[in-house]
DNA sequence: CCATAAATTAGAATTATTACAATTTAATAA
DNA sequence: TTATTAAATTGTAATAATTCTAATTTATGG
């Protein structure tokens, strides 16, 4: 995904920040998932007032507009995305490395995914509403 | 999954304690998918004295031996899944609610399963060891 | 340049989890 | 039984990730 970097960015409410666009910067193309910390380290070292409430204010923003994914895949912490498309996962239980895969159908890997990694399992999610949800939401309120 | 409850559990080296048996009991076909706060909330009601560092010191001894999963699916905190044989999840989006799904294949939702939820998406993570991992691992290491 | 809504910031507060050290207890064997 | 002892429990402190807050700064539009 591509990032515009300028406050015509669909929506006028937006400000673009020497901040925002160091974080964009960041995120374009990054394939290493970053946490909020991995965001924040990179980030400092160019803006020492940097501050993480605006690392986590400016993912929340990237988030509302379906630019990132905030993954659950780290138990300890939150880790992003930055390509908003389709995809799955390849995870390191080890080092906890996160590689995409990008294959037309889940559980086709390919020849070089399958080898690279020592496979010792997959889970998949389905992401939905449940019937209660359902039921409730017609009545307009949303969980957090 | 069934809980053994003596301490003949596979292991002579693990104590049967009635805040043990307690855990076991509620988790014991509970399909709930039940964060530690959960657990700590449904077992002190009985058990006045129970600590939070119970809760997690069982959970990680039930997790060494394969009893339970941590799930990450919720990015907020960790939840535990007591059925360890392979299976998927249908996960609510709103409430959070996490459904076991049995079927044989990943991909193949039973009717039921696909009338119940409206699902919008799914996301599949394998599990391996990185060729980094694998080089490192032969000498031993492991990480967290 | 001004006005203003929005963003940034430091730091406090909150939540989940882990670490620790003292006390208690389950299991074993005498 | 009871004594021994390693392991479990407990309260509390410490840590880590995240959220909240209120004051200050700044990007943008006029």
């Amino acid at each position: 995904m591509v990032f515009k970097r300028t406050h015509q960015d669909g929506d006028k409410n937006m400000k673009m920040t020497p901040q925002r666009m160091a974080i964009l910067e960041y995120l374009e193309g990054n394939t290493a998932h970053p946490s909020a910390a991995d965001i924040y380290k990179a980030i400092s070292e160019r803006f020492p007032t940097m501050s993480f409430a605006t690392v986590y204010n400016t993912m929340d923003m990237l988030k509302e507009k379906g630019m990132v994914l905030e993954l659950a895949i780290d138990p300890d912490k939150k880790r992003f995305d930055p390509n908003p498309a389709p995809h799955h996962h390849l995870i390191c239980v080890h080092c906890k490395k996160v590689v995409d895969i990008h294959s037309s159908f889940s559980l086709d890997l390919s020849e070089n995914e399958r080898n690279s990694f020592d496979i010792i399992g997959n889970h998949v999610d389905f992401y939905g509403i449940c019937p209660q949800c359902k039921k409730k939401n017609k009545s307009g309120q949303q969980v957090k």
